[in-house]
DNA sequence: TTGTTGATTTCGCAA
DNA sequence: TTGCGAAGTCAACAA
């Protein structure tokens, strides 16, 4: 990793075309050439950058970045500040938990959690527009399909609709209903999910976590 | 801006639990307050990070970050390699050109992209769930709503869809038809438009800017 | 390679 | 403050 802190202009054109007055700013190189443009503000993201893979072509106080679609960032440097350059080794990776993926397995041991009666038919149930998350019988025989989300927004709502629009055709399976199952569900997608008759359950992820049973208890 | 080199473990407590292992990363520290912890890999996304506004602690091989929503990053330090600091200064920031909102400018001030025969009523005409990027009259007084992408996909088409519900509830206007103007059209956003009777409009984003008359032209 | 979906998305605008 | 749509979204994963 190359650290350079530098007075320098930039333009970047590609997707979009973009220009950085001259002024002081880090300039991040990375072990994948990645290059990335900071200034002291913004959170983590660069103001400019170009994304792996891609090409640095060092000149005096030019820097030309390009990838192979033909983006190009083009760095002019007036004057270095500083310019290190550290050995990091493989980074061991971040471990994350908390996810949708766990919320899904989680809802599929716990389908109480959803309604009362179910039997999980299967995750990632395939159809021909993608895989509904959960698809579960209830005690009538009627389809359950789930729509798993860290929050629920109109988006799942409408993904879910799809679903049920393809599930409901297939005789084997109908009728079906829906349920958008999220940490938290936004007012308009709830009035939008009521619109379309689909159900909205919002789940305690730490309580479905800490109900989780590791050993089978009796009580 | 601060720039510190380090052998760190890291944990995230907040939105989702996460943990790094120990290892050398560059800690990002920002006049912003922000904190982010960059590798060797990962284009300009940090392993982990803390979005400000946030307070950074810091004691001997110990920093905690806190948010005022009780999110908490705990960096244990092991080894410091560098700690250096910099006066960058406010940034003059970043100047964009070809977004959306550009050409949705260009289009309304040049229909004939769109079709023969259209007179521009409203840009981002207002209805109960959010605004339509653009509204026509056509030659035969029938309305045409223009949703505006620069990469046309289903989302796009499944929010025209729900703007021409509204607009085609109104005597005033309807019939009313929707056109997804964009420099790209995906093709599963091709068949659904299809499907909804959208039309489909690939745009040249060059093209209209360069006919864009600065001055009026003769010819 | 293409398409789809999730993300500690982040960011900006407007109500 | 909240909500919503856009982003050079990025990145992982499946077909």
């Amino acid at each position: 990793m190359r650290l350079v802190v530098a007075r320098c202009a930039v333009d970047y054109d590609g997707r979009l075309t973009a220009h950085l007055p001259m002024a002081v700013r880090l300039l991040l190189v990375k072990a994948d050439g990645s290059v990335s443009i900071h200034a002291d503000g913004g959170a983590y993201k660069p103001l400019n950058w170009m994304s792996p893979p891609c090409a640095l072509t060092e000149q005096p106080g030019l820097w030309t970045v390009r990838n192979k679609t033909g983006e190009t960032l083009t760095i002019t440097i007036d004057e270095v500040m500083s310019d290190t350059s550290w050995e990091l080794g493989a980074d061991p990776g971040l471990v994350k938990d908390g996810v949708e993926a766990h919320l899904q397995a989680l809802l599929a041991e716990q389908c109480e959690a959803i309604g009362a009666g179910l039997r999980l038919v299967r995750r990632e149930y395939p159809t021909d527009i993608g895989p509904v998350d959960l698809l579960f019988r209830d005690a009538a025989g009627a389809t359950v399909a789930v729509e798993v989300k860290r929050r629920g927004e109109i988006d799942g709502v409408e993904q879910l609709t799809r679903y049920l629009e393809r599930l409901d055709r297939d005789p084997l399976l109908r009728p079906v209903r829906g349920v958008l199952a999220a940490q938290e569900i936004k007012p308009q997608a709830k009035v939008l999910a009521g619109q379309r008759g689909i159900e909205c359950v919002v789940v305690d992820y730490d309580e479905l976590r800490g109900r989780e049973p590791t050993t089978p208890r009796l009580f």
